[in-house]
DNA sequence: AGCACGCCGACT
DNA sequence: GTCGGCGTGCTC
């Protein structure tokens, strides 16, 4: 009998798998695929992933090595995060070695046992700590530790370090000097059968309305079987409240809820909601995590401990030892889709996992992507509507504003600045919403006529005013800004444009003794220093609110009654077809963090193009209604969704050799390309980004059927070319952006 | 991607 | 004389 092959998913580039033998003193019926495996590969030793076992190879077996040794007893990954991941490989024409890699954290690449995850203590308050808490001058002169305890006080159960991070500022350094004191202690948590009854001091879930209560029965009554639910729900309309019940209702059953959020949505107030409402502990995966929390969390997943998952993007390959429903909050976000080396799409991939799983899975957003609502419109997706806003109160109106000849002070038309002064003088906060960092996007020399151009990129350097440089916002590069035009040494230089910090120094004049809160990623790259603004913004200490679309996700600001738009006209004509449903995205995000039921909103959109039909559509009757229309354009101009794309993407430090490349793929694409248009190919509309001239080759098909037909054929064709090493390539299927 | 091999230029 | 530049080939 001849030993079985292995087929090894190996961690590199290349378009293969890798066929071993079995490491020597292995019987290879305990192998089950999944499992990872240690391979000399080259000169290397690496560690693999045991796709199948096979019984024969297409190599000369002579050729074959044998394993080192096999690191896993179980599979790393459960069987369906297998299925999904070999689906992905296949759609996405990606090398399996990445799309394996994808889906294990760090520590596990690198050949680490897993061992059982670590379930974090508890800080719970000490009869001493209840003591000081009643005694009035304890602790006067310490008001974080006052803040701290008073929260530990609430939870009987105690809290983990992770989530009172959000309660105070260095809340472990807090923590340790209350320890010292004795006022708290570190107890061990609860077992995990405990955890699931002992809910006594879980906060108790809000009141429904009926649209919600219909939403949720709709979703409850399929928790057994494969079902997409798109929920659109207005901004403040209690879509939170619907994932947990429902999260909550499939944890009754003794499964797991998997919660996809985009990066800057998952805030610890989403956080801290789901903790206190959900018992257990929580697994939480994103990008923040070091390589050591993120494999205890993937842990706590698997093993069951954690019964509900939340995470960003990745989080989708999340192995969970017994799912049971899945949800992406706010499904429109193009962070789901992944914008470089394995460019998955995490939303898409959910409704796949779902499927192979037999669970449902919930698309919640306010703005819904205009594929899920055609997916809706189509029958494939059953549409749930949460129209009103929990406790009434209507969606705040929105108005455009004519700017075409009006006087721009800054950037801010008399017509804002007076609506501004009304919503200041009644003691109410004023939100701007410019979607540009820094003092202004161009430096511009008066006398010569140069400009702040990178030097490595097709764009402009943005003056930052304050740190004195010119930074470009592509590449990263920075320089000190010359008093003089480096060009002509005149001293007549001119900031061109707005910029958030602009606006703030402007607004400081205008309005001298309002507080003023910016926030972008400038104003919050200090840790700690988002949480202090929104401390200030919610008492009231700051009450004229700029920011960049970091505002538009996340927070709410009641008091917020005026919401200025300062520049709507950069979606409105852009080459990307997709931009007037990203800037309509924008709009309603920005404008749902205002107001609340007794308190209603206003929005302002600045704009030279009044005029813009999608732009009217959207104020005056809404959102479904700018989808309907933006759908009826695409389906006119056979875009996406109703057509299918892929673009193969390709850059060289010189443009020729991209060029040629691509050439020679679309010589290869001619004669197979039934159904199927070629487009290019033509240079990237920032042609040069970062010292790199980049270039693409778009290919559309009105079935999708026909485009990946195409493609399995085609790709193989690329990888077996004679690669020019000079030049990077990458196929992006089903692509949401194409620079 | 790594990593080694290999064949040409300016240094201890 | 060799150290090291990056072109080229290979990884079961």
């Amino acid at each position: 009998m001849t030993s079985p092959i292995l087929r090894i998913a190996v961690p590199s580039p290349l378009y293969q798998t890798f066929d071993y033998l079995p490491p020597p003193g292995c019987d290879p019926v305990t192998l089950q695929p999944g499992v990872r495996v240690r391979v000399p590969f080259g000169r290397r030793v690496i560690v693999g992933f045991l796709l199948e076992l096979g019984a024969d190879t297409t190599l000369d077996p002579a050729l074959l090595r044998p394993a080192e040794a096999v690191l896993d007893v179980e599979p790393a990954l459960p069987a369906d995060v297998l299925a999904l991941l070999n689906w992905a490989q296949r759609y996405y024409h990606h090398p399996p070695g990445e799309v394996f890699a994808t889906a294990l954290p760090v520590l596990l690449r690198q050949g680490e046992a897993a061992a059982p995850p670590r379930i974090p203590p508890l800080w719970r308050i000490t009869p001493a700590g209840c003591a000081a808490l009643a005694d009035r001058s304890a602790l006067r002169r310490a008001p974080a530790q006052r803040l701290l305890l008073e929260h530990l006080a609430q939870c009987p159960e105690g809290a983990e370090t992770e989530a009172l991070r959000p309660v105070v500022h260095a809340s472990t350094a807090i923590l340790r000097a209350l320890h010292d004191k004795g006022w708290v202690a570190l107890v061990a948590p609860p077992l995990h059968s405990e955890a699931v009854t002992a809910s006594a001091s879980l906060a108790q879930p809000l009141t429904l309305n009926a649209a919600q209560t219909t939403a949720i029965a709709a979703v409850a009554a399929e928790l057994d079987r494969f079902g997409v639910f798109l929920l659109e729900g207005i901004t403040g309309s209690g879509k939170t409240e619907v994932y947990l019940r429902l999260i909550e209702a499939v944890l009754a059953q003794g499964r797991q809820a998997l919660v996809l959020t985009p990066e800057i949505g998952l805030t610890p107030q989403l956080l801290a909601r789901f903790r206190e409402r959900l018992p257990g502990p929580l697994a939480v995966l994103h990008s923040g995590l070091s390589d050591r929390e993120r494999l205890n969390a993937w842990l706590l997943a698997r093993s069951g401990t954690a019964r509900a998952i939340i995470g960003t993007r990745s989080a989708i390959f999340a192995p969970l030892q017994s799912p049971g429903l899945l949800i992406v909050d706010e499904e429109h976000d193009a962070s789901f889709k992944q914008q470089d080396g394995f460019r998955y799409h995490a939303r898409d991939l959910a409704v796949v996992r779902a499927h192979q799983l037999g669970i449902p899975v919930v698309l919640g957003s306010a703005t819904p992507a205009l594929e899920s609502i055609n997916n809706a419109q189509s029958g494939r997706y059953r549409l749930l509507s949460l129209p009103e806003r929990v406790g009434g109160g209507s969606p705040p109106p929105i108005e455009i504003l004519d700017v075409r000849r009006q006087p721009l002070t800054e950037g801010l038309s008399l017509p804002l600045l007076a609506r501004m002064r009304l919503h200041l003088a009644r003691g109410e906060q004023v939100l701007l919403f410019l979607n540009r960092r820094g003092f202004a996007p161009v430096l511009f020399c008066h006398e010569c006529g140069w400009l702040s151009q990178c030097q490595h990129c097709d764009a402009r350097m943005t003056l930052h005013l304050r740190r004195q440089r010119l930074i470009c916002h592509h590449c990263g590069d920075d320089r000190a800004v010359d008093p003089a035009c480096p060009l002509c040494g005149s001293v007549d230089l001119r900031p061109i444009g707005q910029g958030t910090e602009r606006l703030e120094t402007a607004l400081r004049r205008e309005f001298p003794t309002v507080g003023i809160a910016r926030m972008d990623r400038d104003s919050t790259r200090r840790r700690g220093s988002l949480e202090t603004l929104l401390t200030e913004i919610h008492n009231g200490d700051r009450r004229l609110l700029i920011g960049t679309q970091m505002l538009a996700k996340g927070h709410h600001f009641p008091d917020v009654t005026l919401v200025g738009i300062i520049d709507a006209d950069q979606g409105l004509y852009g080459v990307d077809f997709r931009a007037s449903e990203r800037l309509a995205q924008l709009i309603l995000q920005v404008a749902g963090r205002a107001g609340r039921a007794d308190k209603p909103g206003t929005v302002l959109i600045q704009t030279h193009h009044p005029d813009h039909p999608l732009l009217h559509t959207l104020t005056s009757q809404g959102y479904p209604a700018f989808a309907a229309a933006a759908l009826a354009e695409r389906r006119e101009a056979l875009l996406p969704p109703f057509a299918y794309q892929a673009l193969l993407r390709a850059e060289a430090v010189d443009s020729e050799r991209a060029i040629a490349f691509l050439k020679a793929a679309r010589a290869l694409a001619e004669p197979i390309a039934d159904g199927l248009e070629l487009l290019g190919p033509a240079p990237a509309p920032m042609e040069r980004r970062a010292g790199r001239y980049r270039a693409h080759l778009l290919l559309q098909a009105a079935r999708r059927q026909d485009l990946h037909r195409f493609l399995d054929r085609w790709i193989d064709q690329l990888w077996a070319q004679r690669p020019d090493r000079a030049v990077r390539w990458a196929l992006d299927i089903d692509p949401i952006a194409l620079y």
